[in-house]
DNA sequence: TCAAAGTCTTGCTCTAGGGCAAGAATTGGG
DNA sequence: CCCAATTCTTGCCCTAGAGCAAGACTTTGA
């Protein structure tokens, strides 16, 4: 039974208070909603075709939530690195299969919030339900960058827009994965890294 | 002084009903905050560097949000028909200088919200509240959807994709602006509508 | 520690879609 | 109702990036 990281609901206390300040014992009150999960490497929070029943707070490591077109190519829409929520919000707030994978690229260390649980936070404390919009917005900000910048510009300036938000991404992550994030073929990314 | 629609406000209780009911009564509470505003065709809501101050629920036709890259192409990434609303989330939210245009691109009826009202009113009305969770839910999942269906796909496949959701889109919508939609040339779509 | 499996690079060829130019069709203002 | 100004179509050529194949380089696990 691998240790999970201890330093996790400091990580989320401090999250808390950028985003949506809250006492100490009020936050002590949330914990016990927050379950402490070890994934090993390239294990799955989530596959394709399951109903999503948790998010995630990412303590330690990341992991990517991606796509398998019926084609069989594969297109990663989210890096989740430490401090991060991340979850498939759209099976999780419709109920319907996931059209995405959650997959752990390092060893990785989340809280998990089952949905149900979840939801009715959001109901209750005002903070929990800022946190919630504040996802919201995020994810919702994220992905309209994702549109502009990525559609219509050149390979190269993609793979530098991507390097300018995740300098660390080439060393840490493989090549596949970031390829299939800027929607191009790895032979074209190999390529593109010996021009910077 | 054109006049404008008159069923406006039962369009918008509608809207409610089915999101988040409301009763007759509070309902005509809001009314107040809702001022129906005409904008001619190709006139615009809001210009790339304003700050987003409205959030408009459509009546009556249409109006799109684009993006004017600095290469000078321009990028269409949301049309908005009768019974939807339609803001810069982004820089509604942020107060940031919206990096979008939306233009009206036939007469449009709206009812305008105006940003501050419209954030007193999510805190104060739980209903609006609901309406606002919801706005931002769809426009995450709408946007999930245009980068899962439309990366990767070839261009014909795209033009399908969109005329399965929209299928006046093609009558009621200069080419140009379609293009720009699914990231192709008005060339391109042109050869492709000769390919059904 | 070494083999087997995976991943990355690179040469070559091929193709979807871009972009120009010129003509046809549509639209809208006077 | 007609002319001017857009917008749309289509022939042509061109380029970015796809895809295959073969070899090099890395990981993993027994």
């Amino acid at each position: 039974m691998p240790k999970t990281n201890p330093g996790a609901f400091d990580q989320l206390f401090a999250y808390f208070s950028k985003t949506a300040p809250i006492s100490r014992p009020e936050f002590e009150q949330l914990i016990p909603y927050f379950e402490p999960v070890f994934f090993p490497k390239y294990s799955y929070l989530l596959r394709q075709g399951e109903i999503c029943n948790s998010i995630y707070f990412v303590s330690q490591g990341s992991f990517r939530i991606y796509h398998i077109h019926e084609n069989g190519q594969e297109l990663t829409r989210y890096f989740a690195f430490a401090n991060k929520f991340g979850t498939n919000l759209t099976s999780m707030i419709e109920g319907s299969p996931s059209v995405e994978n959650l997959q752990a690229i390092e060893p990785l260390d989340v809280l998990e919030v089952k949905k149900q649980v979840f939801f009715e936070l959001v109901e209750r404390i005002p903070q929990v339900n800022k946190i919630y919009l504040n996802i919201l917005q995020n994810a919702y900000i994220t992905s309209q960058k994702r549109i502009y910048d990525l559609q219509g510009m050149p390979a190269l300036d993609r793979l530098r827009w991507l390097l300018e938000q995740y300098p660390l991404i080439l060393s840490r992550i493989p090549s596949r994965m970031i390829a299939s994030y800027l929607g191009i073929t790895p032979y074209t990314l190999s390529r593109l890294k010996s021009e910077i």
